[in-house]
RNA sequence: GCCACUGUGGCUUAGUAGGUAGAGCAGCUGAUUUGUAAUCAGCAGGUCGGGGGUUCAAAUCCCUCCAGUGGCUCCA
């Protein structure tokens, strides 16, 4: 699209310069986009907007989403609208009606489709406030947003009989929208809060052309082949019985094999970068989990049980507290700062019924976790060193993949959430850290009893602003989410898309100034003082599960080589090669290459069709040509032969190990 | 936890006007000894997620519990 300017003069309509003209569907000022027919307030300059670009796509699904709407209200006059934003690959609308089925959501598209070809002119109207009020009175979600958003006036866009409250734009008629599909029903809640009410989420999406439907849906069923749950039981990885362990995955032999690979590449890098490995057991006191906070916020969340004589423990839902209870055990000299404990700890969660899912989201998952005791004065480059630690771990494992940066910071508005420090207006005094949510009595200030307290952020200013020097340091682009923190601290957080376009929490940097205040923690300063260690949590992997979902839906199963549970599987032609094809395995075998050998008695073709499921990252195929001439006939994860002496294969492979590579060289 | 949908042998799956389950692959046995995505034949394997109910009769209808999937909420 080119980025050819027209100009609007006051008075006229913004479509003035594209009348006649189907391509323009609104026009953009800088990011504010408006209708063709709304009318410039002043002379000003503006580009067209075509379904073609992000924007008009995004205008397209909207107007998509107020269609469906327009629908619903036709076929359930009852039925009342809430909202219908454009999200990733589509759009919703939330409607407080009954949930539809099937065939009811296939009317509904029918509806949308007969409406759509009606050409009825999306028209936008401003009204006041009190208008609005009254044209909306019979729907309180709409009048809600009236009263929320709207100071003297604002718009609403009719089709036709259907009126909604929107600030637009909207595409010009409703014969633009033309190639769209309602996808599936879910449910949500009002305003996100379980205790409102429950709505009926439709969700649909729509392009510009037909084409692109398509293939927004074939892409849909490919990446449907691509869910490891599926690759987990083809490539026979993993197992779950919801019988007996609902959320809690077994790992199949070849499965271990992937498992111990990424531990033992966390393990060096953990060496490298000077993280003394510990170990701790799953289970702890609940006594524990009372000083670390953890109780009172997570403990409808936690395997928590009590025995027979009284004792309650629960199942470790993080490893911190171990790391803080090694710590806690010997003295510490601010020479020998940072402390900086590592371990592949496996921790148990109990994720509500409805929450879990595959091993994206178990009830017990193994994290590559680390804590780290350290000088206020070292923060910075800890995180940066954490955050190298991670740039060469993705770069080893993924030659190209969308990673976001994120730096969630707590939400201001919501001080209870968090443990923060609280300052008395009183007499001055910065109260020890509390979370008040977790507070059962009113909180008072420890030196004079006043009640009249105010949150005091600075340490989490400070740390936030530790982790943004950090992240700008290394160059990393990033985006800020208030509101998304932990309890105890700001955190950087890495997140990657699964097949299904889901995106899921990686890597985790955390910085916590209050868990050690929590245990009492301290190290001997250079006055001979005791003084408050910080702390840092780090996870590079984030969790072993999810790290595997990201590897084998990203990759189709097709691991790198050396993370390939089988890396070659022999095909011996026939009975009078099965010695020849035992020798070779022995060799791949001394080699530290893993191999197998298929003797069964079925034809080659038969033994390359069954085998592939598993993945393995080379077919050996020998026959007496190979025998005679003392190789092997290789076939790649592309299909593509080439015949090899033994030991030039062998250099090869054990090479491409080695060297971690991502790519076959052979 | 909330809403919707789903739950048939290891896997994929047929079986809606309710009459006590069919198949393919895998497995096992035998034959075949094979040149790069399925050689042939035979055998075995399911009380149709669990429980309760309606009925002369239920995989098929109803209730309930469990689990899975997609969302919501949550995700230390």
């Amino acid at each position: 699209m080119s980025e050819k300017q027209y100009s609007v003069k006051k008075g006229d309509k913004f479509g003035t310069p594209f009348a006649g003209k189907r391509e323009a569907i609104a026009v953009r000022v800088g990011e504010e986009l408006h209708d063709l027919n709304e009318t410039a307030t002043a002379d000003t300059n503006v580009f067209p907007v075509t379904l073609n670009d992000e924007y008009g796509l995004n205008i397209l699904r909207h107007s998509a989403a107020h269609l469906l709407a327009q629908a619903v209200m036709e076929i359930y006059p009852d039925a009342k609208l809430n909202a219908g934003p454009v999200v990733e690959g589509g759009f919703y609308y939330d409607i407080k009606m009954e949930p539809p089925d099937q065939n009811t959501l296939g009317a509904i598209e029918k509806k949308m489709k007969e409406l759509a070809s009606r050409k009825f002119s999306i028209v936008r109207e401003v009204h006041s406030k009190e208008e609005l009020m009254k044209m909306f009175r019979e729907n309180e979600f709409k009048l809600d947003k009236i009263k929320d958003h709207v100071e003297n006036e604002s718009t609403v866009y009719r089709q036709g009989d259907f009126v909604d409250f929107c600030t637009g734009p909207h595409v010009p008629d409703t014969s633009y929208i033309r190639h769209f599909r309602l996808l599936n029903v879910a449910s949500s809640n009002y305003k996100g809060d379980i205790n409102n009410e429950r709505l009926t989420r439709i969700y649909g999406t729509a392009f510009p052309e037909e084409k692109a439907l398509k293939q927004y849906l074939r892409n849909k069923e490919e990446a449907a082949l691509r869910d490891h749950r599926k690759l987990g039981s083809e490539m026979d990885l993993f197992v779950f019985n919801s019988e007996r362990a609902p959320g809690l995955p077994m790992y199949t032999a070849k499965g271990s094999i992937i498992r111990s690979e990424l531990i033992n590449y966390m393990k060096q890098l953990n060496e490298k970068f000077n993280w003394e490995e510990v170990t701790t057991p799953h289970l702890f006191k609940d006594n524990m989990w009372k000083t670390s906070g953890h109780y009172y916020k997570y403990k409808d969340d936690m395997f928590l049980f009590t025995l027979p004589d009284g004792d309650s423990y629960a199942l470790k839902p993080m490893n911190c507290p171990g790391h803080i209870t090694i710590y806690e055990n010997a003295s510490h000299s601010y020479r020998d700062m940072p402390v900086k404990f590592s371990e592949f700890g496996t921790v148990y969660r109990y994720e509500k019924s409805g929450e879990v899912g595959g091993l994206t989201r178990p009830r017990t998952f193994t994290v590559d976790d680390g804590h780290e005791f350290m000088r206020p004065d070292q923060i910075e480059n800890e995180i940066k060193s954490v955050l190298d630690m991670m740039k060469i771990t993705f770069s080893t494992f993924f030659e190209d993949i969308e990673v976001r940066y994120d730096l969630s910071t707590a939400d201001k508005e919501k001080p209870e959430a968090y443990l923060i420090n609280y300052k008395c207006r009183a007499c001055g005094n910065l109260n020890e850290p509390r979370r008040m949510s977790s507070e059962t009595n009113e909180l008072k200030c420890e030196n004079c009893s006043s009640a009249d307290l105010e949150p005091d952020f600075s340490l989490w200013d400070n740390a936030t602003e530790q982790l943004r020097n950090a992240l700008v340091s290394s160059g990393i682009n990033f985006k800020e989410y208030p509101g998304e923190a932990a309890f105890y601290g700001p955190k950087i957080d890495v997140h990657i898309k699964d097949a299904l376009d889901r995106s899921w929490q990686l890597t985790t940097i955390q910085i916590d100034f209050f868990m050690p205040i929590a245990f009492g923690l301290y190290f001997i300063n250079q006055e001979s003082k005791k003084e408050t260690p910080v702390m840092l949590h780090r996870a590079i992997y984030g969790s072993i599960e999810r790290f595997l979902v990201i590897l084998l839906e990203n990759s189709f199963g097709k691991l790198p080589t050396w993370l390939s549970p089988i890396q070659t599987y022999i095909i011996p032609l026939s009975e009078q090669q099965k010695e020849y094809a035992d020798e070779i395995r022995e060799k791949l075998k001394e080699r530290g290459v893993r191999a197998l050998v298929d003797d069964s008695s079925e034809s080659v073709s038969k033994k390359i069709k069954l085998g592939r499921r598993f993945r393995p990252s080379y077919f050996l195929i020998v026959g007496q040509r190979e025998q005679e001439n003392g190789e092997v006939s290789v076939r790649n994860r592309k299909d593509s032969i080439q015949n090899l002496k033994i030991e030039e294969f062998l250099e090869k492979i054990v090479g491409e190990i080695k060297e971690r590579l991502i790519q076959q060289p052979l």
